[in-house]
DNA sequence: CCATCCCGCCATTGG
DNA sequence: CCAATGGCGGGATGG
């Protein structure tokens, strides 16, 4: 409102702009050095240039164009708009230069990424308020964030410390870890089904069923994750921990971390977030809150670039979402001493020992003070692992003892294989707009696909490029990935990750929508019903992602609409009178879904989930050979990277690439698909790929395929068996990781 | 119209 | 008790 401030604003940052030299100290306020010119767009302009540069100078291996640098370019070209037409808007700071992105870039712009020391570094929150200008209330906002990730932490009132993100990685490992603990994978899982059964909408009873399914869903609340290491001093000063912005902050991230697309999206956030403390409670306001809010944090979280925002696209709409762009977060099995380089920042520690030493306590804080608010989770954790006993005792099958099965959250578990992303998009450079932006654009996107993806796929037909002589190499995925690009290619490393996602590539026609979704839902009964599919014999969109620039298409995972997707040619006959029942089998199908929901009833969570050895990598999409086979298929399935670009012509096939564990596990899929092969006439997706699979890795001579188990296969409802081993499964393994945990850090103690 | 989210009131905290 | 914090959501804004 008044031009002062902006003037005032112009010079502090231009002048604070200078962290990489004094870190030490916060840089004294230099009253007089710009002769605060009046507010004109001009200087303004120039003030985001500045404040922008020093960004970008002290992260030289970042990426050209980050969100950070773009961000602010597009602030520029909003003023430059102004400027061309009439400056006359001289006092309208526009929406867009309060933004709180923007305002924590200015922040940040303050101090550097990795301060040399972790005490040297003060913020007095008067000060930045001043400097900045800004209402306080925005600095809360920005520093609440950022000390839910342990960038900064609070030393008194009015006083923060500045660490950045020397605990970063660390941070988000604890987050992970805390994530996978909450269960968050299936809490996701959870929401979507139920979306897709709202969509579903069978005449009016859907709600009946929604209120019970989160019944078992009671999720302790879990508090703020402390670091190891930064708990000193807090006590006194950080005593009031349950401040729900840091906390709803660091949940948001561990939805990222936790979720293999790593991909977010705004709604399934807020229902998670929400149904935490109150189960179903559709409250709007309360939900228009908790979406408030999380625009909020993710602007900041934007700001630091460990998030961006995309655009989930699916029949409904596109919806906000988020995708995860900061370091690939290593299930923490190095000790402290070797400092898990995170892919975007540069690892320019080496002095930083002891501020490392610091936080190299351990995980488990056991005793002491240290009781930090990392218990609750541990305690959560048994509490959830002594249920899954009970559950599992009085679970109405005796189990099925399935060897390799794992849990979709046990990122510890050893699928060697690497994830590498397996669809490359390519653009078509058909339309034009602003020709420019489209070159940037294009350029850009190809290169993320070269870099997800070794080989881009241009069209369909000639596999010329591809590689069908690519030989689905067992022992070393990773080869293939360029090592270059940070931020975008954290895909170098081995992934470990637990849940290991798959794409269905559709029908060339139906193009650009690929679609990734997570196996645990292939196992759900849903997907007869999904067969049955009302809009999905059409359906042609998906779900998809689209970036800012609405450019490149990601794939997402969403698994029901993907599983609508896979109905979609309708080679056999049996298809078309199925078409016509479609309405009462729907309707059936209902019921059969509700039967299984009863059954499922007795198994917590009651998701089924798809043992690890399901998992099938893809090192990347070649030819249309097997695109054909797949369509065929109705679908064809390939794990994902986080990003996948589809093209709008082309189908990428794929190759698989087994481990011998996989393999090994592979004969339990047939068992544990059957639950949707008989309703429904579509192939279930599932043996589709255990057959390509097996074909592929020549175990099986093509054309051959492995039916489901025929004596099950009339089982409507048999993914209890696996439900239950899985769920001791993932017992034991949990608690054998817990305890793995312990033992590290007696050893590290010791 | 609607996705975003600025703004600042006002309840809590904590010093 | 008062300043520091930080929920919270009305309503503005830009696309």
């Amino acid at each position: 409102k008044t031009p002062l401030k902006q003037a005032a604003t112009s010079y502090s940052v231009l002048t604070q702009i200078q962290p990489d030299c004094q870190p030490l100290t916060t840089p004294p306020k230099p009253k007089e050095i710009l002769p605060a010119d009046p507010w004109t767009p001009t200087s303004n302009l120039k003030m985001l240039i500045s404040a922008a540069s020093p960004e970008i100078r002290s992260r030289e291996q970042r990426r050209e164009l980050s969100n950070n640098a773009s961000e602010v370019l597009q602030a520029k070209h909003c003023l430059q708009e102004h400027l061309s037409g009439d400056e006359y808007e001289k006092s309208q700071p526009s929406r867009k230069e309060k933004s709180l992105g923007l305002l924590c870039h200015k922040f940040l712009a303050r101090y550097p990424d990795y301060p040399s020391t972790a005490e040297s570094n003060y913020i007095c929150l008067d000060e930045v308020a001043e400097e900045l200008n800004v209402e306080r209330r925005r600095i809360y906002d920005i520093v609440n964030v950022l000390e839910s990730l342990h960038m900064v932490s609070r030393l008194a009132k009015n006083r923060y410390a500045w660490h950045g993100r020397h605990n970063l990685s660390k941070t988000l490992q604890a987050l992970k870890k805390v994530g996978e603990e909450n269960k968050y994978t299936q809490q996701i899982q959870m929401i979507k089904k139920r979306e897709y059964e709202h969509e579903f909408d069978l005449d009016g009873e859907r709600n009946e069923e929604m209120a019970r399914s989160f019944g078992s869903n009671e999720h302790s609340e879990m508090s703020f994750v402390e670091l190891p290491g930064m708990e000193f001093r807090a006590a006194s000063v950080n005593s009031r921990k349950d401040k729900s912005l840091r906390v709803m902050s660091q949940k948001f991230v561990m939805l990222f971390l936790v979720s293999t697309p790593q991909i977010v999206s705004l709604e399934v956030a807020a229902k998670i977030l929400i149904g935490e403390d109150q189960l179903e409670d559709l409250d709007k306001s309360k939900f228009k809150t908790k979406i408030r809010r999380l625009y909020d944090i993710a602007n900041v979280l934007s700001s630091l670039e460990l998030i961006k925002k995309v655009h989930v696209t699916e029949e409904r709409g596109r919806k906000p979402a988020f995708k995860w762009t900061g370091p690939e977060v290593l299930p923490n099995i190095q000790d402290t001493k070797l400092e898990t380089t995170s892919t975007t920042c540069p690892p320019p520690i080496s002095e930083s020992i002891p501020s490392k030493e610091q936080c190299s306590k351990n995980l488990f804080p056991s005793r002491g003070k240290q009781n930090f608010t990392r218990h609750p989770s541990l305690i959560k954790l048994v509490k959830s692992i002594e249920n899954d006993r009970r559950k599992i005792q009085s679970a109405p099958t005796s189990p099925v003892k399935i060897s390799t099965s794992t849990d979709q959250n046990l990122s510890a578990f050893p699928s060697k294989m690497a994830q590498v992303p397996a669809i490359a998009k390519h653009q078509l450079e058909g339309q034009s707009k602003k020709a420019k932006e489209m070159k940037m654009k294009s350029s850009r996107s190809a290169l993320e696909c070269n870099l997800s993806s070794p080989e881009v796929v241009p069209k369909p037909e000639p596999p010329r490029t591809a590689a069908p002589s690519q030989q689905p190499a067992l022992p070393q995925p990773l080869g293939v990935c360029p090592p270059s690009h940070s931020s975008v290619s954290p895909v170098i490393l081995p992934h470990t990750h637990s849940g290991v996602s798959y794409a269905i590539y559709l029908h060339p026609s139906q193009a650009h929508t690929v679609t990734t979704y997570s196996p645990s839902f292939m196992l759900q009964p849903l997907p007869c019903a999904n067969v049955t599919g009302i809009k999905s014999i059409n359906s042609k969109v998906l779900n998809k992602v689209t970036t800012e620039e609405e450019d490149n298409q990601v794939a997402t995972d969403d698994p029901m609409k993907s599983l609508t997707a896979k109905e979609r040619p309708p080679i056999k006959s049996e298809t078309s009178s199925q078409r016509c029942l479609k309405r009462s089998q729907a309707l059936q199908e209902n019921n059969l879904i509700k039967r299984y929901r009863s059954d499922e009833e007795s198994l917590d969570t009651s998701l089924t989930f798809f043992p690890s050895g399901y998992l099938i990598p893809l090192t990347q999409c070649t030819h249309g050979n097997k695109a054909g086979f797949l369509n065929k298929e109705k679908a064809g399935i390939c794990s994902l990277q986080h990003t996948t670009y589809s093209s709008p012509i082309a189908v990428t096939p794929l190759n698989i690439m087994l481990s011998p564990t996989s393999i090994a596990a592979a004969p339990v899929l047939s068992n544990s698909c059957l639950n949707s092969s008989n309703t429904c006439s579509a192939q279930n997706p599932s043996s589709s790929v255990l057959n390509f699979t097996l074909q592929h890795v020549g175990l099986i001579p093509a054309g051959v395929q492995v039916p489901a188990n025929p004596v099950l296969q009339h089982m409507p409802v048999s993914s209890q068996p696996e439900n239950v081993s899985h769920s001791s499964e993932n017992m034991n393994l949990q608690e054998e990781k817990v305890s793995k945990n312990i033992l590290q850090l007696l050893d590290r103690e010791g």
